[in-house]
DNA sequence: CTATCTGCAAATCTTTTGCAACGGA
DNA sequence: TCCGTTGCAAAAGATTTGCAGATAG
């Protein structure tokens, strides 16, 4: 079920260690949980993570995904509404969302290197995945439309 | 003090008028806050109100700025970071945000014509203003960077 | 006069913090 | 053993809701 792209057990651990960190099961599940679920709110990876481990708080989960983000392990991308979003650091894409369906579509980075690039040269220095780019999708363009509801 | 862009005050009146809804000077003082400061939370925009009338609540303000995004008077972007923030429906720009110290800057809209109509081809209608494009702005990129602190 | 609005208090929800016990190296 | 980590409870912060009284039209 869990997918282990490129040997993310044996690097969490010595990505601790390095550090003088610890290695624990926790920080474990927590990363297994935002690889398989692609990108997912805490919310949805503590659900994921107590599916296997019911004893892990939710305090643990805020805790290690920010770890793991200042280990460069994973990031947060905001989609918008509610929650961040976290995936793994190399799963690199924008974030498209719906602010009518909320659905969330990915697509290639290199849509957005024009606009980098341009960007650069006013000195700003784009971060692609950080933050989704939001609108209507397909069929929602097409939808009744309830004047926003 | 206050800016009253081509009639506010008149049209917020008849605008509200056109749907059953009722003027009250708590509605005026919102929208005034939304216009005078740009792009504000509700936080802000409630103590800003709060400076004239003491006495408006702030679940007021979360209520009068939700009914002025239905009636199409303030649209909400959200910048990344804590609360989205709320300003006037014809300010129209994209926000770029630092995310090393926080720093707003505003960008024309046709920056992102191009990605816009390419998005377009793919069936996706950006909405340009509501989410922000975040990253470096030029100080950050060339401070000390702590490594994620 | 009536239905809409507002203020207040309390409920929710999300995220953070303090602290004692636990456990990895 | 030592110190990083965890779980629990409580705090903190943001937003929402229920309700009775105020008020626009």
């Amino acid at each position: 079920m869990t997918a282990y792209h490129r040997g993310v057990d044996t690097s969490l651990r010595s990505t601790l260690h390095q550090r003088g960190l610890r290695m624990t099961p926790q920080r474990q599940l927590v990363l297994d949980a935002v690889c398989d679920l692609g990108h997912a709110t805490p919310e949805q990876i503590c659900t994921q993570v107590q599916a296997s481990a019911p004893a892990v708080n939710i305090t643990t989960i805020y805790r290690t995904l920010d770890l793991l983000e200042r280990i460069g392990l994973v990031r947060h991308t905001h989609l918008g509404h509610g929650a961040p979003t976290y995936s793994e650091q190399e799963h690199q894409h924008v974030h498209l969302v719906c602010h009518s369906c909320g659905r969330i579509t990915e697509a290639p980075t290199d849509l957005l290197d024009e606009l980098a690039h341009r960007l650069r040269g006013d000195g700003f220095e784009l971060d692609v995945t950080h933050l989704a780019l939001s609108g209507l999708c397909t069929s929602c363009q097409h939808a009744p439309q309830d004047d926003l509801a």
